[in-house]
This record gives structure tokens, C-alpha cells and sequence, in this order.
DNA sequence: GATGAATGAGGCTTCATTCAT
DNA sequence: CATGAATGAAGCCTCATTCAT
């Protein structure tokens, strides 16, 4: 008789241990975001993970370095995605911006990472170096990947031709505001608008602004 | 009896004691804006105005306080102003929403005030009514002065028709943004975008998209 | 009549403020000699100095800060004293070594002083720097001064000859040894032996074993 | 049945496994003697021995036993050494006073060992029983050694009469010095001064003085 | 027996607030 | 009015101890 396998699936205490620190970040990106860095206990974020204060410290070096890693392990993966959607995308540049808009809705903006921008301009003056971080591994690149898209337009006739740069910072301008406005000023509004009409009137504003006054040409 | 001739208009130390609610609501924002509330010392905000601690409380009841007051006072005028203007304006819509953009931009993007957003995005969440009170009286008068110029470029038969709430709402996130960066990430850019620029692309993005399809060439 | 004098003393509170670095130290060694460094809770400290915790970060940066002080204010001004009356006395060296001795017990040894050996030793390991510190402006300025004597003792054939650097360490130790026992197993005596008796007993053993054994009769 | 073979004198497993305590306490020496009590981490402890922090707590009750047990069982073999050393001798007795300190530095002032009296100094006020312990067992017994060694001199003539319990008890200081001295300030010496012509030194200087006046002169 | 993840009490440190001068 | 010494509540972090596996 073969002994009872060694490798016997997992203890409950070993499942936990390897869900620990993304139960950790999840609690803690909650609170950073209700109440910024600073105002974020400890305590709290260990009791909304379910467990104790000291348990944290087996996982983070503390308050600074859990801080650094929701902030970067949070927006990386949803970076990549809209890359990898704009190297392969093959139809029409209008159609390709308005798939990368809702892509990012659905993927940051609809969720908690969308507070993650929030706690990025809150807390940039003191965290210097994560803010650095963030400019080059997430705000460049954002903006390249919009850069990219309005090039692909122009190239093609799509667009008419413009600045590009600040352009793409523009076009940025009212996804970020959707995302702060969520975990700022939502709760007081009384009559909130939907997410789906305000991308809708942005893209339409965009994409008009973006093709131009088409003289009679730019169709042909 | 003393002589008449002391009364020179004002001794220096009277002129100081008028200024200091001025003086310490200045060196709170700077310092608000830069570290945010919570990593904020009265101590420094104290010594940046030249005066002691304990004076602080003499003109404020506490950090709360004195964060409500910077926040108040600080924005209030700068709506005002537009508000007024888009009152009077007689011209196009476009020139006039070209004025109120500049106005914006000169009047409170480019000092100390473009910090205040910040500070409200920041901090809504640990100061309700404040935040309220934002909303109220900073927001929705931007977002109904915005609207106000769509609506009457609309009936002009200057833009084109569209959904006027969301759309003045998108309008806001680039300026929004640009206040932001200052205060966030501009001293991590190796090559800044000049505001100017910027705000040149912005206009005509939105100008475009504003004005719309132009069936048989609207623009005069 | 001449106005009260503008220059009164000194405010209660500024009489406070001077001796309150004073009065914590004298505190801290109480509690550092009886307990340890680690042992020692500066809420204790406090308490004892008639002050709150956070009054003792008004005059040192910290516990480190607090036991340097400690150490660095307690020890220098006897090493000086005892230096002085080596170069300047003239008589037998013998007598000498006898005033120096007790000098050391009545300036150090006899008062709360003589705990700061033995935080010493407890702690080199702990505080590398202020060991150095402490190996060099107290032990090795300690152990050249006993040297000088014997070298004095030796040039005016008072003394026999003899390895002048390792006998001057040898002196030490009984002294030493005195100091840390009252700090240390004192309490645990039941005969306590009075430190008369004890250091007449060192003072005979050291001085006939340096005069040594004086073929003709040094002895005088 | 399992075959006798097995049974080959002990599994590596058991042979550690009956090692445990003693490198555990070995372990806790260096530590306790580098750091001191509170400073040293059981963490660190069980690592040095090559165990989990866990397994620490299956021989010692908890830290202050671990404490004890490195206390109480360091010292005790080598005074009873000297004790029988002292017993037996037939020789001289300054020759036995040489013989009895080479061998205590020989078997405990040039170990580890010699890091026990530190430990006590240091923690005598925290751990008052095993003080009490201390006193009773090693130091009383400790200057007993060394009176009797004194006392059998003077009745036999080889040493000239004194006060027997304090010149005992100087006589430790040097020895005691050089082990504190091993584990305080050595590191900080530029030029260590070695153990052999500081023992030397020191034998010579209370030999000499036991010895006295020497016998033409003092006498009569 | 052995492990090491988890706990939580305890201490250092900061800083908003008070108040005697 | 203005000062700044003093306070003490609050929060981060450490680490001895426990216990499920």
C-alpha cells in the first residue's frame, strides 16, 4: 500500500500565509485611499485584513514600504494590458482610443485603483523617490500610449494634424478627473452623473476635436 | 498728553498684526500643498510666518481650522471673477471660453492656488463638510459656469449640440490636471511642457471638438 | 522712586528651563546605573526628573542622546581634577598614589559617578561610539595619569622597577572592582566591608609591592 | 522486528537532538555577552544555534530562564576546580597563588566564560534572586579561595600579616578587570596589551606586596 | 519533538494644544 | 498680544511568547 501522499494539498495555515500580503494590500490601498497615508492606521489596515498589527510587520518593513507596494503593484498590470491592445489593435484609430478609454475604465477606473492616482498626487512630495517611480513606469508611459494612438491617427489620415504631446496630456486630463472625482466629491453629489455619459461626451468631444475641421479634404 | 505726531499712519508692529491671519494662511498653503495635511507641522507653518506656535491659536482655533480657512479663503474670489465675466462678455463663445480658460490659468493655476485642489482631492475624505462645502460653493459654480458658456455657445448656433453637463465637466479635467501636475510631478519631468503650450493644444482640441462636424462650414 | 528693577531675577519658569537638562540627567544615571540602558523606560526618567515624557525630548534628541550625555557630562570634570593634582604635587609618591586614590573614591567612586563604569561596560558593545569616546578621553587619560605616577615614583627611586603600562592597569582593577560592587552585589552582603578598610588594605598591597624588595632598606 | 544494525551508537538527528540545551546556551552566552539582556533577540539566539525560535522553548521556560541557566551553569565547574587546587597543594604559596590565576584565566578569563561576570554586573538590579544565587555561589566562595590562599601564607610564614578579607578581595580586581576588559574596550585598543605580561605584572606587584617589607629590614 | 506564523503588550517618539509669563 | 515651555494622547514598531501544524 502506497503511503498517503506526502504533498498533501496545503495547510489552512499555509493557504493563508501566501494570501497574507494580497489581503494586506488590498485593506491597505482601501484606507490609503479613504483617508491618505498619513491618516491610515496600522491597526486598521491589520483589522480590516483580519489580523493583527504585528502580523503586517512579518510582510512589510512598514508603513513606507506597504505604502511603495500598493502603489506600484497595483497600476503596473493595467498598464501593460493597454499596450499590448494598442501594438495589436488593427481597425481604426478613433475606434482604437475609444476601446483604450473604456479599457482603462473597466480596469482602474471603475475599481479601488482608481484611487491610486489620488494617493499619488497627495502623497508625491513625501515619497520622492516613488514618486519618480510612478512618473517614468506609469505617467510616461500612459502618455506614450496615448502619444502612440493619436500618431497612428494622424499617420493614417485619421486625425487632422496637431501638437501631439500636450494633446495627449489634454486627452488625459478628464480620465484622471473621473477617477479622483470618485474618491473625493462623489459621495457629496446629489444627483451623480454616470460614468458611461460622461466617457461617452468626452470621447465624442475628443474625437471631434481630434478630426477636425476635414476642409472638404482630410476624407479622401 | 501724548503728542499728536506719534500717530504716524502705522507702526511696523501694527502693520505686522494686520497681516498675520494673511501671513500664516500663506505659509499653511504652501506648506499644506507641499507635504499635505497630515505631514504638515504647525510649528513650521508658524515659523515660515515669522511668528510663535502659540500665536498661531491667537487667529486660529486649531489645524482644522486653519486647513478650512486656507481652503475658503484661498479660491472663492477666482469663481467670482469668472463668474462676472461670462456675465458681461459680449463676444463669440469660443473667444469668450478662451478668456475664462487664461483667467483661470492666471489667476489661480499658476500661483499658490492651483494647490488647493490638490489639497481638497487629498483631504475630502477627512474633512466632510469641508468637502461639502467645496463642492458647493467651488465646484458646482465652475462646472455651472462652464455649462453656462456650452449652453450659450449652443444657442448661438456656435458649437455644435451635445450633453451639455457632462461635456463642460470633461472640459475641467485638463485644466484640473495641469494644477495638479504642479504640485505633483513637474519637478520629476526632465523636459516640462510649457503651460502655454499646453494650454494652446487644450483650446483647440476642445474648440474642435466643440464646434463639431461642421456640415457645411460653420466657421465663419 | 526708581521703577521696580526691569531686570528681575529670573522667572520661575526660566529658573526651570535652566536646571531642567540637570535635573533629567541626574534622573537618567539614577536609572541607567540601577537598571540598565534597555531596563530603563524614559516615562521613569521623566517622572523622577518632575517633568512629562514629552519634556525630555525638549532637551535631548532621544535615549541614545540621553545616555551619551549621561556618560560624556559625568566622567570628564574628575579625570581633570585628578590630573591637575598630579602635575602639581610635590611630595613622595607614594603619598602620592594615596591622594589620588581617594580622590578618585570621594569625586567618583562614593557617588552615584561611580555607576558610569559599569554602564560602560554594559553597554560598549551597544553605543561603539561612545566606547571609543570613552577609551580614549576616560581609560586611556585614566590609566596615563596612574602611569605617570609610577614612572614619577621610579624616576625618584621611591619605587622599584617594573613594566610601568600593565602595573598601572593591574592598580586599576581594585578600584574598579569597589566602584561596580556597589552597584552591583552590594545589596546582597550581609557584612558589608567599609571602604576605609578596603582601599587601606589596596593602598598597603599596591604600595608594598611597587616599593618592592629593597635589598638595603629603601624603606626609610 | 527491526534488525539490531540499526542501532549504530547514535543518528546524527539524536545526537543534536541531546545538544540542544548546550548549544543553545552557548548560543545565548555570546549574545547576552555582546549585547547584554534586553538587547539580545531570541530570534537571534535560536538562529545561532541552529533551531527555530519554537524549539528555544521546549528547554528554557523563557528568556530570564534561558538567563539563568547560562548563569548559573558557566560558572560553577571552575571554582570548584580551584577549590581542590587549593586543597591539595603542597607547595609555596605564592606558587600556588600563580598557579590558582593562570588557571582561572586559563579556563575562564580567556572564554567565553569570562563574559559571566559582565552578564551579573550588568543585571544584578533586574534579576535580584539570581544575584543573591551569584554572590552566594561564586563570589563568596570566590574570595574564600583566594583568603585561604592568603591565610595559609601567613601561617606559613610566607606572606607578612594584613587584613586578610579586604586584600582578598583587591586582589580580584585586576583579574576581574581584564575579563570585563575583554569584552568592553580590547576592540577599541590600537595596541592590546597581552593577557601573559599583564598577568605578570600583576603577580609580581602582589607578590611583592604580600610579601612585605622584606625580611633584614621592616622586622626589626 | 520541531517549526515559524501569529499575537499583542510595551516603549519610543511626535506633535497638536495649553497656559504661565 | 505674543511667547515657547510643557503636556500627554496617539501611533509606529519590536519582540517575547503561544500554538496549530
Amino acid at each position: 500500500m502506497k503511503p498517503a501522499v506526502k504533498r498533501r494539498s496545503k495547510s489552512r495555515r499555509e493557504r493563508r500565509k501566501e494570501s497574507r500580503p494580497s489581503e494586506l494590500l488590498a485593506a491597505a490601498l482601501e484606507l490609503f485611499v479613504e483617508r491618505g497615508f498619513a491618516a491610515t492606521r496600522l491597526d486598521d489596515v491589520a483589522a480590516r485584513a483580519g489580523v493583527s498589527k504585528g502580523t503586517l510587520y512579518l510582510y512589510f518593513a512598514g508603513k513606507d514600504d506597504l505604502f511603495k507596494a500598493v502603489v506600484r503593484g497595483g497600476i503596473l498590470p493595467a498598464i501593460a494590458n493597454a499596450e499590448t491592445l494598442v501594438r495589436e489593435f488593427p481597425g481604426g484609430s478613433g475606434e482604437l482610443l475609444r476601446l483604450v478609454v473604456s479599457g482603462m475604465w473597466s480596469n482602474v477606473g471603475s475599481n479601488l485603483l482608481s484611487g491610486i492616482p489620488k494617493l499619488m498626487i497627495a502623497e508625491s512630495g513625501n515619497f520622492p523617490d516613488l514618486a519618480r517611480f510612478y512618473y517614468q513606469e506609469v505617467i510616461q508611459r500612459g502618455l506614450a500610449l496615448m502619444a502612440g494612438i493619436l500618431k497612428r491617427g494622424i499617420q493614417r489620415g485619421e486625425f487632422r494634424t496637431f501638437d501631439v504631446d500636450p494633446t495627449a496630456r489634454a486627452m488625459m486630463g478628464p480620465l484622471l478627473l473621473m477617477m479622483l472625482w470618485r474618491h473625493s466629491f462623489q459621495k457629496h453629489e446629489s444627483d451623480p452623473l454616470s460614468a458611461e455619459r460622461y466617457l461617452d461626451s468626452y470621447l465624442a468631444l475628443v474625437l471631434e476635436g481630434l478630426r477636425g475641421p476635414t476642409p472638404g479634404g482630410a476624407v479622401g
